[in-house]
DNA sequence: TTGTAAATGCTAAAATATTAGCATATTATT
DNA sequence: AATAATATGCTAATATTTTAGCATTTACAA
């Protein structure tokens, strides 16, 4: 199987990627209906073919319709997607990129208590490995 | 001027915005050599032409050569792109995108040091706004 | 079981992205 | 100032992406 890399997909490929990884699983409609400038449904079917045809999707019948999955698991292909992000624009360091999120982000309180029990058992349990 | 979002991008734009986030700022040769799959020096030349045209790039000379960068600042860029990843793979969830990247990253005691003062920072300061 | 609505399969046209090549300009060197 | 090396400017060919249309299949309801 394939790892998902944005890097290789067309626009609209890549497009269609996100809405399948934001919802789940989509058929031909949902995926239509989330596509900005979206093209006709015959359109949106080739697409999905290719994507499934490269690896990235595979489908099911649900009824009359094909529901078309990821093959990757979402949080892989987030782990990746993040990789690339810090790469590119925080010099590499995973520090700053939480940096930012978590300035921009307004936690509440009980989100930032959650994260300051991840820090603290990130310093005991596994130190510099 | 225009946002930098890789969604309205063509694969190679892509690519090359990319790297010239990544450096900073960066010659054709520099582009080229960071390349996949690299295509010849003209083609690199057209490309960066094509993204200063759409507002994305400027350049300066730099002797005989010129010397690209992107117009939009590296760190707003960031937010953008963590913004775009945390909506599609984490259920637009800030707090689930961090946990994956502290979990996966192996950040050093002083990393996680300061990560501790900013989440502490964030619960004086700004309390649910 | 027959009709109908709504889906997919397949193919080909159109638009866009990608590429390279030749002409010209610029810089540095002799 | 002439030359060589190394840039860019511009144009056009090629490849890929994006698109839509028509034929066929499928599921459900009458």
């Amino acid at each position: 199987m394939e790892d998902y890399q944005a890097v290789k997909l067309s626009r609209r490929e890549r497009q269609i990627m996100d809405i399948v990884y934001q919802r789940g699983r989509a058929s031909v409609a949902d995926v239509l209906e989330d596509l900005p400038d979206p093209p006709s449904y015959s359109t949106v079917r080739a697409l999905l073919r290719i994507l499934e045809e490269k690896g990235y999707l595979t489908h099911k019948k649900d009824g009359k319709r094909y529901i078309y999955r990821p093959t990757q698991p979402r949080h892989q292909a987030g782990r990746f997607a993040l990789k690339q992000i810090f790469q590119t624009f925080f010099d590499k360091s995973i520090e700053k990129t939480v940096m930012t999120l978590v300035s921009d982000a307004n936690l509440s309180d009980e989100e930032l208590d959650r994260l300051s029990q991840l820090i603290e058992q990130a310093k005991k349990g596994d130190p510099v490995s």
